[in-house]
DNA sequence: ATTTGTTTTAAACATTTGTTTAAATCACCT
DNA sequence: AGGTGATTTAAACAAATGTTTAAAACAAAT
């Protein structure tokens, strides 16, 4: 194993978050990969064992990071708040920020990998469930412990529903982002990511603190 | 062409409703179907020509009587209110009432139809975009028209923008509903439909009525 | 220059896929 | 009973898929 080069590494894992990003991982054939990437078909199963494995570790390179910074952003927030709870759209931002950023930085996988992680979460292939569960279980319990100290008074049950609402609109804006300007007929520009961000903020606050229903 | 039977057709339609919303239009092949269906392989060319034909059938005659339900449902919403604007959350209980209530109706698709039109709209097959675009069209004309009127003040930039993450948490809560009790741990039940409908109104009614933000 | 271990290559493999064909079977009507 | 058109069936088709193999090419060190 050579320590530079692994050359053909990256241009795999370049072409398969393009093209897995496109089409899907059973829709992307690892001939197309291995066209768009240069390389020889046999190089994936050279390098990554299966087509599963290569999808794996593309995946998951792109999916940690965001994770970490995540959670280091909501560690952040919990000291500036000090004693007091962490204020409810300071939350939304640590979860939202860290991914939407992404569409802008093709370094980090650009909108490919929004599209990638989004279907990958609402239309999860059935060998990524268990290290998908295990990768996000820590965010669901610390998201879970900081909104309830935001939004006190709200029974648990409710917060998880309106959670899961929330990771909706998220994961549907991340994927869609750029189609709203066609879909619009321009009214929504589809490079403002930022825009995009405070927006999903203000909705996903609202949503979460709406009035608690009488019924 | 008996007019009674068309029994193999309906089988078919019903075996591909099941597996097409279990797997996605690539992973559920016909041979799938047809075993499941209890029908000879050749039937589906037969019927329907293809398997894209057979998926956007099976798939059009459940959409459409959802859209149709909308638009009657808004119309008698809009009667009721004469020359007042229609009320949010009546707006959002004939756009999401309609399609949440299949879950519980396996004559109409159950959650098979919910998952399959979901994925459908968030992750579209290509050969299906311009039909379901053209399905889809007359309700993005009539909601923006009433959201407007409901929502005074809002500018339709910023009311698209929520339309769409609405559509984001109505789609994926529609999806997994039925996993959120495993997730939740039990917190959420899954069959709660008319819960999850109400839960959904509160939410995105106070998303889409969020105040505007001063930036 | 030779050897050693890694990487690349072309070819072949066994499956599975959607679709087509042509014969067989069925249902219905005179 | 015979005939007609619709339906069903088994078989075959070509194309595409992920994976494996074994030889070739390469790089680095002695």
């Amino acid at each position: 194993m050579s320590v530079v080069s692994q050359a053909t590494r990256e241009h795999i894992l370049k072409a398969a978050e393009h093209l897995f990003g496109q089409h899907g991982f059973s829709c992307a054939s690892l001939r197309q990969i291995t066209d768009e990437a240069g390389v020889n078909l046999a190089a994936v199963n050279y390098y990554f064992g299966s087509k599963e494995d290569l999808y794996k570790q593309m995946l998951f390179r792109r999916v940690r990071p965001v994770n970490e910074e995540r959670l280091n952003l909501l560690t952040q927030a919990e000291q500036l708040a000090g004693d007091q709870p962490v204020p409810l759209r300071s939350v939304l931002d640590t979860f939202i920020r860290p991914l939407l950023r992404r569409a802008a930085d093709s370094a980090l996988g650009g909108m490919s990998f929004l599209r990638l992680i989004s279907r990958d979460l609402t239309d999860p292939q059935p060998f990524m469930l268990d290290e998908m569960a295990r990768e996000f279980d820590p965010l669901v319990t610390r998201y879970t412990h900081v909104l309830t100290q935001a939004l006190p008074g709200t029974p648990l049950p409710e917060l998880f529903w309106r959670m899961q609402f929330t990771i909706g609109a998220v994961l549907y804006a991340a994927a869609h982002q750029h189609d709203f300007e066609r879909i619009s007929h321009g009214l929504c520009r589809g490079d403002d990511f930022d825009g995009c961000i405070h927006r999903l903020i203000d909705f996903c606050a609202a949503g979460l603190g709406a009035p608690l229903s009488t019924s």
